[in-house]
DNA sequence: AATGCAATTGCAAATCGTTTGCAAATAGAA
DNA sequence: TTCTATTTGCAAACGATTTGCAATTGCATT
């Protein structure tokens, strides 16, 4: 969470104000400039006791090193172009595999298909950029807190959540 | 195990007791409880330029004196106990069409179908019980501002936002 | 009350994202 | 290498929603 290591040099540069200035607000992290350790899938795979085939393979690697939260069709198309006998149906299916053995995130994002996440690091939300569709991870010890708190209240336990913001990156002034 | 329709007296009263006790936390409001004005469509439909035609009475009418929060099956169900000349395609129509001049909201809970819930009062968030599908409004002016204060601090404006707190009702102890 | 016509309807077919049945291919233990 | 249960690609099925179209209807006009 250290604000120096950099991720999408070209991204990050004009933002590095930014996260200085949050850097002081404890309770706000923004987590695109994070170090994200590339989770081995193929042990994960083989603890669930599941083959590991070619195209899990390719599909595992795409997904490693996916910098952003890409949908089946994009993981599909990025797949084809490494090995092009790789159907639509097997990104689908891995998917649901990777998300049953809790690999990855499956996000449903207003109107579009699902999207994808590795499943490493701290919880997070998100926001997306409405005019984009860029995903913006955040974390908030605050909000996650009044989340729980009013839940009790509620006479319920969280099982799990959603926070999204849907925004559009302010005018610069 | 779809939500019925009225179960509202049943299930309101056990939780009276919640709501007396949440009162007194200021910055959450459980909304359930709230006298709910019923919304004057027509003149609504009627503002935005379109007839008032039979079908689309009949919804209107449903949704008005709907507590819950229909999915558009469900609506059509009840539309065709009225009227069973009713068909799914003016329901979605309708709904699209309400939602469009801002009458209602649409909700795309976890999994199933949308949900529409008439847009009166303020805004709120939800919380889903995974077991039964009810979902219960709350507010909380404490996230809002922390929604509010994330955007600004990522450099964004928020447009809308989404929260939704899926759980299951706390084993009384 | 009768007319005219654009708005609206019901229906069936189309669409989108996703899942599934099945026969062929293959990982990986023996 | 052999074996077989697992996994694959394909096409067809799926559930939610939308759409094209011809028939109907609201309603402004006579």
């Amino acid at each position: 969470m250290r604000n120096g290591d950099l991720r999408l040099a070209t991204e990050l540069a004009p933002q590095r104000s930014f996260f200085a200035t949050i850097a002081q607000k404890k309770h706000i992290r923004p987590m695109n400039q994070t170090v994200i350790p590339k989770p081995d899938y193929e042990a994960a795979l083989r603890e669930a006791g599941v083959r590991i085939t070619r195209p899990r393979r390719v599909i595992l690697g795409i997904l490693s090193d996916a910098g952003d939260h890409p949908d089946a069709m994009e993981i599909f198309r990025r797949a084809v172009a490494i090995d092009s006998s790789i159907s639509l149906s097997t990104v689908y299916r891995t998917m649901k595999l990777l998300e049953g053995i809790g690999a990855i995130h499956r996000h449903a994002f207003e109107g579009g298909p699902s999207r994808f996440e590795p499943a490493v690091g701290d919880h997070h939300d998100h926001l997306i950029d409405i005019e984009t569709g860029d995903v913006i991870e955040f974390q908030s010890d605050r909000i996650e807190e009044l989340q729980q708190e009013i839940a009790r209240e509620l006479g319920y336990e969280i099982v799990h959540h959603r926070l999204e913001l849907y925004g559009r990156k302010r005018r610069r002034r």
